[in-house]
DNA sequence: GTCTATACAGGGATAGAC
DNA sequence: GTCTATCCCTGTATAGAC
């Protein structure tokens, strides 16, 4: 399809998703100007608000692609009909999805602050729909006798905080490889819930 | 002592630092202005400058005093010689301190990237200090073999994350008592480290 | 599609009156 | 000890040239 030279539409635009993630995750979604997201991408200020309305668009969008993303993921996946082995197969897809997208997870937990209430409701009602996938399966683990759970909604949450905790520590090419990682929070996690590790 | 009619410096500065952290708590640091703690306590923002040097040393008294607290509260507590029992302990200090103090520990894990590098090596060393109790715990459990845990340092960290999730869900008045969460969380702590629950 | 220029609001911090 | 007034900077967002 031909398009006028010099026009970019199409690069700009993520490009600029790029450089907003990345600085809102390093500095936190108030302290970034439009200055330094533009510079960030070479651009001026102004150039921003061709592809985003304003600077809390950009916020929203991030927000809700990086769950969109992670549903469609683990839909993707083959279903395991034990409940722990999907618990493990959980660990380890929303582990290894947010190695690749430290900024991703790291807005998604600091930034619901600075949405304003209508996107607070919207993004709250995505994230529930992901947490309730790890819920669904507490629920199948009670009640296949596999799981030890006093309450669900709160083991839900709480293992929640466990596996986002990684975002805290975890650095590329530390002293623990991914796989490990992923392996020993995979065994805590199915401790917590009272199951014995596999294998 | 005699002083000046019309003198509150020895209750304006408390004020001001609560103010401070109820909005850093709420809004974020960056989002927050002088002017809006300023408001808060009934005063201008010029008068502020009275009480601390910027708004930077407000942040960062928060944050040490925060953990210095914290550390002193435990550091009051009866020892346990029982690694399991000194774990359910740490949980339920921890957890029981951050019931009265939400605001503290949402400012705790969530500004460490307004803080500038001087700040922040100070307010690391001190919740390094923090952290350590906890994994000497784990490692006098592991020596006397009542805990298994793959990786002292990650277990450490993903115990933390966990046990700080409940700033994001736990709302006083809730479904849940204070006790009966701690009492869970107590629960899937001893679990999570390979201790069958007490009692 | 991006630039420069700019409008306008609000930020942190200081000076000097009271 | 607090106020008012103000300095100077930076913020978001828009308008119009190229």
């Amino acid at each position: 399809m031909a398009r006028t030279a010099g026009s970019h539409s199409e690069i700009t635009g993520p490009r600029i998703r790029a450089a907003a993630e990345r600085l809102f995750a390093r500095h936190g979604y108030a302290a970034v100007s439009m200055r330094q997201i533009a510079a960030e991408v070479g651009l001026q200020a102004g150039a921003l608000y061709q592809y985003t309305p304003d600077k809390q668009s950009l916020l929203v969008d991030l927000m809700l692609g990086h769950i969109d993303e992670l549903l469609a993921i683990w839909q993707a996946l083959p279903d395991q009909p034990d409940p722990r082995a999907r618990l493990v197969q959980f660990v380890h897809c929303h582990i290894g999805f947010h190695f690749d997208r430290p900024d991703a997870l790291f807005i998604a937990y600091m930034e619901l602050r600075n949405l304003n209430p209508d996107s607070f409701a919207r993004v709250e009602a995505l994230r529930g729909r992901y947490e309730s996938v790890l819920q669904g399966i507490l629920r199948d683990g009670v009640a296949a006798g596999v799981f030890t759970v006093p309450d669900l909604r709160l083991a839900t949450m709480a293992l929640m905080a466990l596996l986002n905790g990684v975002i805290h520590w975890y650095r590329e090419g530390g002293r623990l490889a991914r796989a490990e990682v992923a392996a020993i929070y995979a065994d805590m996690v199915l401790r917590a819930v009272g199951a014995p590790p596999q294998g």
